[in-house]
DNA sequence: TGTACATCAGTGAACGCGCGTTCACTGATGTAC
DNA sequence: TGTACATCAGTGAACGCGCGTTCACTGATGTAC
């Protein structure tokens, strides 16, 4: 049963955006192509009407993530918001949603370069926005800002992936949350981390 | 063919420690028992004498990790020190030999509650004795060091994952091991972040 | 516009393969006398 | 101390299973006339 052009292309879009929330959720290796398939709506089979090979499924998955990423970001009116959202509960408890530099990085390092390359551009591309908003709010004026963008994003991705390999009921899981939001907010103002 | 307690224990030994590191380097789901076996010199039957399944080792494996790290940190003569050898080249270079929270935090994320609740015990470790040490340096005294070494922690780990989830020959891999041990080297020092 | 035919996205059986796990067997170690 | 036997860590074949990938087939879409 052949399918309408603009059918096809709706098809690939939903494979891929079923991936790219799979893949943070699970992990490139904690999910089969017959159930992400499945759960695009379609057999096992059509995946390679759209994609070589499951590499190249991650491969744009991974490109389709920070894109989303990139878009949601846009929507915050500030930067304590947008940290704020990063680090939430609702972040913390669907990685399938939420920062593909947290819920993916670990896994990329242990991938190819093709994979580790696609990542590179999505991380460079967070720390240059996050430069620019920096810069846009006149935040710690005459600083390195670069420095601090480099910084701030290792601290929030690194802080919503450990908050997530503790249990949710132990306190440490929303205490990282919450001490990172607040050393974020606080780098914000330029200031020591007095208590 | 029998063998001797001592030897066994050696065996149990050998086979957990062999899963710590090749776990770090590949991930749990990255490499199997057969291959895991054979590199701790034994055939892949002999797992079952030890460990009741793969995710029991994977437990200990974690354990294992976490208490070999903290043996590490104690050979240090300083936190510039430890910090500077955590984002070194060679900790890059060798995720088996480093940090856990780094390596296995995302894999963690996704695994079962006794995995989250070891990785909770190690990663409190962590920060505990990463506060003692400030506290001992007479790092911003007054100040709130519990929330400084969780946000040390973050930083570091994430900007490891980080530098590891992009290609070696990308200059972005080691701006972001350089800025963040600066980073984390001005907040030993209490200041700002300026230029 | 209507008809005949080529195209090709999707289906689902089949492939070889490696996975975690089980188990009958081996034979040196540990133990009872 | 020496002998007979039970113990049990290690071996490797075998298990069912799900993996990624291939392919003959289907049939609606797209195209040529």
């Amino acid at each position: 049963m052949r399918i309408s052009k603009e059918q096809a292309e709706e098809n690939r879009t939903r494979i891929a955006d079923t991936a790219s929330r799979l893949y943070r959720e699970r992990g490139f290796e904690g999910i089969g192509l017959a159930e992400l398939m499945k759960a695009a709506g379609l057999t096992h089979g059509a995946l390679y009407n759209h994609f070589g090979s499951k590499e190249a499924l991650a491969v744009e998955a991974l490109t389709r993530a920070f894109d989303e990423m990139s878009k949601e970001r846009a929507r915050f009116g500030d930067l304590a918001e947008l940290f704020a959202s990063y680090l939430s509960s609702g972040s913390r408890a669907h990685p399938g949603l939420s920062c593909p530099a947290a819920a993916l990085g670990a896994d990329v390092g242990r991938g190819d370069d093709q994979l580790k390359t696609v990542f590179a551009s999505g991380l460079e591309e967070m720390i240059e926005s996050l430069e620019a908003r920096l810069r846009a709010e006149g935040v710690q004026p005459g600083a390195d800002l670069r420095h601090l963008a480099v910084n701030l994003t290792a601290k929030l991705a690194g802080a919503l992936m450990l908050a997530r390999a503790v249990p949710r009921d132990n306190p440490l899981s929303r205490e990282i949350a919450r001490q990172c939001l607040e050393g974020a907010l606080a780098d914000l103002r330029g200031g020591g981390t007095a208590p």
